[in-house]
DNA sequence: CCAGAACAGTTGATGCGTCAAGTACCATCT
DNA sequence: AGATGGTACTTGACGCATCAACTGTTCTGG
């Protein structure tokens, strides 16, 4: 571990190189693989509540829970279902059991849909980042992005 | 399912979790790293251009190598650049070489805001990030990320 | 030279994300 | 039962990113 310094902390070398490829990564890789979605007409927002929908028990999630998986509002997530339920990808109905909760579910259409995209996606995924990497490496940002996962995850799970 | 060479290619198991982790990393901390700028009435593509310049020589850059540096349009530049003018952070002026070309060059009040940010800015980042990580992970993060940097970089290059 | 292509930057329209405010429902306590 | 507070979701306004269209400048080939 560092120093636990009073002084203002920088980043050592490591990190600012860690730090500024990811933004590099950000910056080049995602609006490329937000692109090849787009033009089919989806957002990668969407992309993932499909994929999560799809790898849910009845393909079906609560909207509240949907919306906690890709860390978006409940607003955010109310604007842009709604373009799937019009296209019919996802059906929403109300909770038998709790009034306030609506439960969103796959269409066979919309699955079919994501099952036409996701070889795209995952070409794009892996000619971005992965053709890059060998599987040492690939290995190692796993580890230490999974680590990191973790963290901001359990660290959002004490928020109030 | 044998492997021909015209299947899908999917993601292995660690690229998955790579994959994975990097959108949980890119949900969870950059919106608030972007919380923690905009409190202080910056976006963090505003941060990053006062970084550029604070870092090139005379503090001064074309308007259009700063757009390369973030990978962001003209336009979109040309957008945020204004604020900062407008604020004082930044001033442009036409290149006298070349009639197209204009010049941004961070101001000293520009500095001042900068170095006055950057402590917060930095303590996102360890806390969000590194603190998860111990020397040999972020070691690993480094190397790996750098590699695809560089593989985007690259591949950038030879797009037209 | 000069005509056309390429480059540098700006502007305005449109769509998405964020925020504040709202409706509706449920849980709890007295 | 009624009041209070919390949960689930929707809506509309506003700011930012994207895209297309535009002005103005420099480069290139004939």
């Amino acid at each position: 571990m560092a120093s636990r310094g009073d002084e203002p902390q920088w980043l050592d070398e490591q990190q600012q190189r860690a730090w500024r490829a990811l933004l590099v990564v950000l910056n080049r890789a995602m609006p490329e693989i937000e692109r090849t979605l787009k033009e089919h007409d989806l957002l990668s927002i969407q992309y993932g509540m499909l994929v999560a929908l799809a790898e849910a028990p009845e393909s079906t999630r609560r909207l509240s829970d949907l919306a906690e998986d890709a860390n978006m509002s409940q607003s955010r997530l109310s604007h842009r279902i709604r373009d799937l339920v019009e296209n019919g990808d996802i059906e929403v109905d109300n909770d038998t059991d709790d009034g306030r909760v609506k439960l969103a579910r796959l269409t066979p259409k919309g699955r079919r849909r994501l099952e036409r995209l996701a070889p795209l996606h995952v070409a794009d995924v892996r000619r971005l980042l992965f053709d890059h990497l060998d599987e040492r490496q690939t290995a190692a940002l796993a580890e230490a992005l999974g680590t990191v996962a973790g963290g901001l995850c359990d660290h959002d799970e004490f928020r109030t």
